[in-house]
DNA sequence: CTGAAAGCGCTTACAG
DNA sequence: CTGAAAGCGCTTACAG
C-alpha cells in the first residue's frame, strides 16, 4: 500500500540497496544516479517506515525526556518550555523525543526501565538534578547515556550536565543591587533543599563577604519581615509574587521602599505591577545543549563527562531602584 | 545481544510464535504452555523489540500529541498537566505518546506530516480547537484519524472532540453569583476570539436574560472600569491577576467591595490573596478521554463522531461574597 | 493448541 | 560506484 524502497528502487531502474544509500546520502553513490534516485522518490511521495529503518540499523534516533515525578513541579512553565525547545533542535537532527512522566519516583523508574529495553530510545535527558535518585541510579548503574538538566550533588564528575552557573547568578544578583546603593541585602527563600538555592545562596554570600557586606537569609514562612533590607535576592520569581503581596500588606512599597530582584524570568514575572528584575537563564538553550551534548554522549567513543554552562541575562524591570 | 524471542522459545522448548502469542495473551494458548513461557521470559529477562513490533503488526500503537503553534500558548500550565495525563492514561493501554510542536504554523504541519508518513503515529491529539488551520486541514482532508481538545468553529458533527460545556460554564457562574445576591454582572475578557468566549459568554448572557437582568461584557484594557457592576466573571484565571490588581489600584478590595468568580483552577489562582473562586475544568479527564476516545476511533469500524463532555465543578476560595 | 514459513521494510557487510 | 543477499525481531495466515 504505502510506498516503499522497493517501489522507487523499480522506477528507478536500481537496486534498493542504492536506495537505501542515496537516502542516507553515501557518498559511495554518484551525483548521476542520486538524481535519478531523488526524482523517483519525490515522483511516487516516498518517505522511509521509521520502524523499519530502526529494527534494521540498531539506532532508535530518539531520546527519551524525564520529567520530575512532582505534579505540581511540572506545572512550571520552565518544563512546558524546555520540552519545546528540546524537540525543536532535536527534529534539526532528525531524531525524535519520547517522554517519561509518572506521580512517583517508583512508576518513573518503571517507565524509563521499559522504554529502554523496549528500545525505544537511545538514552534519556533528565529534567531535574539535585540528589540522586532510583531512576537515575537505575541510569547510571546501567551505564545508559543520559544527560543531566541542572546540577547533580554527588558524582558531578561523573555525570554529563547542562546548567547555569547559580553561583555566579548570586554573584551577579548582589552586584546589580550593590551598585544601587544598596547594602542591606538578604536573601530570601521557601525551600533550602536542591543545588539551585545552595549555589545562588553561596554565590550571594561570598560577593557580600567580599564587598565587606553581613549577609542574611530570610525563610519566607508565616511571620515574614524584611528586617532592615532595603532590597531582596529572591530564589525564584514565582516566591516573588507572593513577597510582593506580603510586602503590600506591610504598606512596603517595591521599589520605592525595598528593591527585589529575582531569577529565572518566566511568565509569573509580568503578570502585575512591579514587573520582576530578574535573570533569564535561557531555557531555550539549556535545552538545546542538552540535546547536543547527549548527541555528543552517544557517538563519543570516549566516556568524558563534562558540565556546560549556559549563560543567563539581566532582564530590567520595575522592581529594582536606586537607594 | 539482547535475548530475543528465539531465545525465550528455545529455553522454553517451544516455537517462536508460540512466544509471541503467549505475549499477547492469545486464548489459543494453553495455561500450561503459557506458564512455561511467561518462566522462561522472566529468567532470561525478556522484553520485546518495540521496531520489531511495529514493523511485523504495521500498529505504531503511539499517538502524536499535537501542540498549539503559539509559544506564549503553550506556557500555560493547562499543557503541561493534560500532557501527563494522556501520557499516563496511553500507558496504561500500552500506547505511547510522540509529541508534535512547533512555532508557526507550517513547521507544526510539516512535522505532523512527517511523523505520519514515517509511520511513527496511528494519529493525533489536537491539543487546539477554535477555527481551523492548515494542520487541522490536513488531518480532515487525508481521513487521518484524530481527535480535538476543545471544540472546533467547523465540521462539530465529523470531528471527535472532548471538552468541558463551556456554554454551562457561564449559565453555573451567574448562579452562584446570583444566589450571593449580586445583580450588576459583568462578564469581562481581553480577547473576543476563539470559542471558549464564545460559549462562556453565550451561557453568561442567557442565564442572565432568563433572570430578567442586563449583561455587560467588559473588555479589559487601558481605561478599564467596572462600572455599576457588583461582581465580575473574568474568561479566566490569568486575566483574574491582572483585573484584581487593576481594582486594588482603584481601592476597590475583592471580595468585599467587588466579587470575581473565574474558569480554569490553575495554579494562578492560589498564588496571591484573594485565593479566586474558580471552576475546574479537569484537565486529567480532559486527556483520559480524549485518548479514550482517539483509542475507540482507530477501532471501531463506524465513523461516528461524537462530542464527550467533561463535568467541572465549582471550587469555592475568597473572591466572592454574598452582597 | 502449536509449528513452520513467509513477510514487514529497511540496512549493511561482502563482492565485484 | 552498484548489486545480491542475509538479517534485524517480530506477527500472522496457513496447516495440521
Amino acid at each position: 500500500m504505502a510506498v516503499t524502497i522497493k517501489d522507487v528502487a523499480k522506477k528507478a531502474g536500481v537496486n534498493a540497496s542504492t536506495v537505501s544509500r542515496v537516502i542516507k546520502d553515501s557518498s559511495q553513490i554518484s551525483d548521476r544516479t542520486k538524481t535519478i534516485v531523488r526524482k523517483a522518490m519525490a515522483e511516487l511521495g516516498y518517505t522511509r517506515n521509521a520502524a523499519a529503518q530502526i529494527l534494521a540499523s540498531g539506532k532508535t534516533n530518539t531520546i527519551g525526556v524525564v520529567f520530575p515525578p512532582v505534579d505540581n513541579k511540572s506545572s512550571q512553565p520552565f518544563f512546558m518550555k524546555i520540552l519545546t525547545a528540546i524537540n525543536e533542535t532535536a527534529r534539526e537532527s532528525n531524531v525524535s523525543i519520547a517522554i517519561a512522566t509518572g506521580h512517583t519516583q517508583k512508576e518513573l523508574k518503571k517507565q524509563v526501565q521499559l522504554m529502554y529495553s523496549e528500545r525505544r530510545v537511545d538514552g534519556f535527558i533528565v529534567l531535574y538534578a539535585g540528589k540522586t535518585d532510583s531512576v537515575r541510579e537505575y541510569l547510571f548503574g546501567n551505564n545508559i547515556p543520559y544527560v543531566l538538566v541542572g546540577t547533580p550533588s554527588e558524582h558531578q564528575n561523573e555525570i554529563t550536565h547542562v546548567d547555569n552557573d547559580n553561583k555566579l547568578l548570586g554573584h551577579e544578583a548582589v552586584r546589580h543591587l550593590a551598585q544601587l546603593g544598596h547594602k542591606n541585602i538578604a536573601f530570601v527563600t521557601d525551600t533550602k533543599e536542591g543545588e539551585v538555592f545552595a549555589e545562588r545562596f553561596q554565590g550571594f554570600n561570598e560577593e557580600m563577604m567580599s564587598r565587606g557586606l553581613t549577609s542574611s537569609l530570610l525563610k519566607f514562612g508565616q511571620n515574614f519581615s524584611i528586617g532592615k533590607a532595603t532590597a531582596l535576592i529572591v530564589i525564584d520569581d514565582v516566591l516573588s509574587l507572593r513577597v510582593l503581596e506580603r510586602l503590600k500588606a506591610q504598606n512596603l512599597s517595591v521599589p520605592d521602599d525595598i528593591s527585589l530582584i529575582t531569577f529565572n524570568n518566566s511568565i509569573f514575572g509580568t503578570i502585575m505591577h512591579p514587573f520582576l528584575t530578574t535573570f533569564d537563564i535561557n531555557v531555550t538553550r539549556l535545552g538545546a545543549a542538552s540535546v547536543g551534548k547527549f548527541l555528543d554522549l552517544l557517538n563519543s567513543t570516549s566516556h568524558y563527562h563534562e558540565k556546560t554552562v549556559i549563560p543567563f541575562e539581566l532582564i530590567l524591570r520595575e522592581s529594582t531602584k536606586a537607594k
